[in-house]
DNA sequence: CCGAAACTGACATCAACCTGACAGGTATAA
DNA sequence: TTATACCTGTCAGGTTGATGTCAGTTTCGG
């Protein structure tokens, strides 16, 4: 699960990307409204975490301009006051699900993933992609019939060229999506894994072509 | 079995809890309709236990606001005043049974487990599973013939990885079956458990695979 | 034909997982 | 109440397997 922060208050802010960190999560934290919408224009994430008050643009005004441009990325809003209106406006506005500080982290966590959880169980989970399909309830992966066994990072990558088919993807796009935020990789890293994610779906429809000196571009072959 | 509680006297729903959790239960307790809701909106329940008085939002207006919007949720009302019109407006609002107080709470769970088994469409509460036969009732648990004695916790997981057959689960989900909201766990926790029911149902058809660095996965081996 | 980029087999590392032993707690019976 | 049995979480040690690194090779563009 990735996930982005937009929180100015420092202190809450690491011990949430502490908590989520420690949990298995990649999580970035951004401190305003702006940086979370320049972020969001070019990295993918599961869900996002909003604070209402913030310096500058607040996050009312951030969630209303993902929902006008129909972003359907969920949003969950943290706000200090307890006020119905806000709880009100911010699910009118589009977001998921609000949590009213102060709160306990593990309950931040448990709907967060539930957040994540249905988001997936809502685009029926089943992508097919020429001969092969993916179950991204299951995890599992089928060729034909026949089940394939994938580990967790080849996963992770198929899932993203299998949500980006015919789009360029560099290096650090896959990077981005497969490590956590400050982590490091190396390049060979990712052609590691690349190399057996491709052992492992040959013979299924779904070739990825190298563009070299670009990155790699996902297509079905008939 | 996961129910959510709603209700506002302290004493009686630790109680109720109390006598959940001993049979085996995993139940939640909030004291509002309002806690409910957002509760309900992001965790999967198998029933809702609902008190009628609440401060607040009333356990009507929680109900009616669940069937508008086409929630299928078994909801078994409590009701502390014994006159039939709240009977008669809670079964038109939708809700699937009701109890006046004071009442017995084996009667209680009795309703609960009638109400889910009717919920899953079965007219029993037998499940098979190849070789392996589970009843939900007497929580017993046969290999062909022969009675297999399990423990509390292991009947817990063994319920939940039969109603989740061939789907992935990990520890986190497990986890979130076995505890209460609240309650700490380490995955060396769930890890013993699953030794433990392993070691109790080798021998029958039902085999719990390990998905490194993903979670478990229940199938049929014929 | 050269150099950079990508590929890939081998290996080391480390986290995930399994499991036997133990201990604290709770129910049950005497 | 005391004694007993049992349940269940924690700890520690061992095993397995996923994954990044390295190094040698191949491929491709210019």
């Amino acid at each position: 699960m990735r996930v982005l922060l937009t929180e100015d208050n420092e202190g809450l802010a690491n011990s949430i990307v502490h908590y989520f960190t420690e949990n298995g999560h990649a999580i970035d934290w951004v401190s305003s409204a702006e940086k979370a919408d320049s972020i969001l224009a070019h990295d993918e994430f599961d869900m996002l975490i909003l604070d209402v008050n913030l310096p500058g643009k607040s996050g009312f005004e951030l969630l209303s301009s993902l929902r006008i441009r129909k972003n359907p990325l969920p949003v969950l809003i943290l706000t200090a006051r307890a006020d119905i209106d806000d709880r009100v406006s911010a699910l009118d506005l589009g977001a998921d699900d609000y949590l009213v500080k102060p709160f306990d982290l593990r309950e931040l966590a448990a709907r967060c993933r539930a957040l994540v959880r249905r988001e997936r169980g809502k685009s029926d989970n089943e992508i097919q992609c020429g001969n092969l399909s993916f179950n991204s309830a299951t995890k599992t992966v089928k060729i034909g019939d026949e089940i394939i066994e994938l580990r967790p990072r080849e996963v992770q990558m198929l899932e993203l060229f299998l949500t980006h088919l015919d789009r360029m993807l560099t290096k650090d796009d896959i990077a981005n999506r497969l490590y956590n935020f400050g982590e490091a990789y190396t390049p060979n890293a990712v052609e590691q894994i690349l190399t057996r994610l491709r052992k492992q779906i040959q013979g299924s429809t779904l070739i990825i072509k190298t563009v070299r000196g670009m990155g790699y571009l996902a297509h079905v072959h008939d």
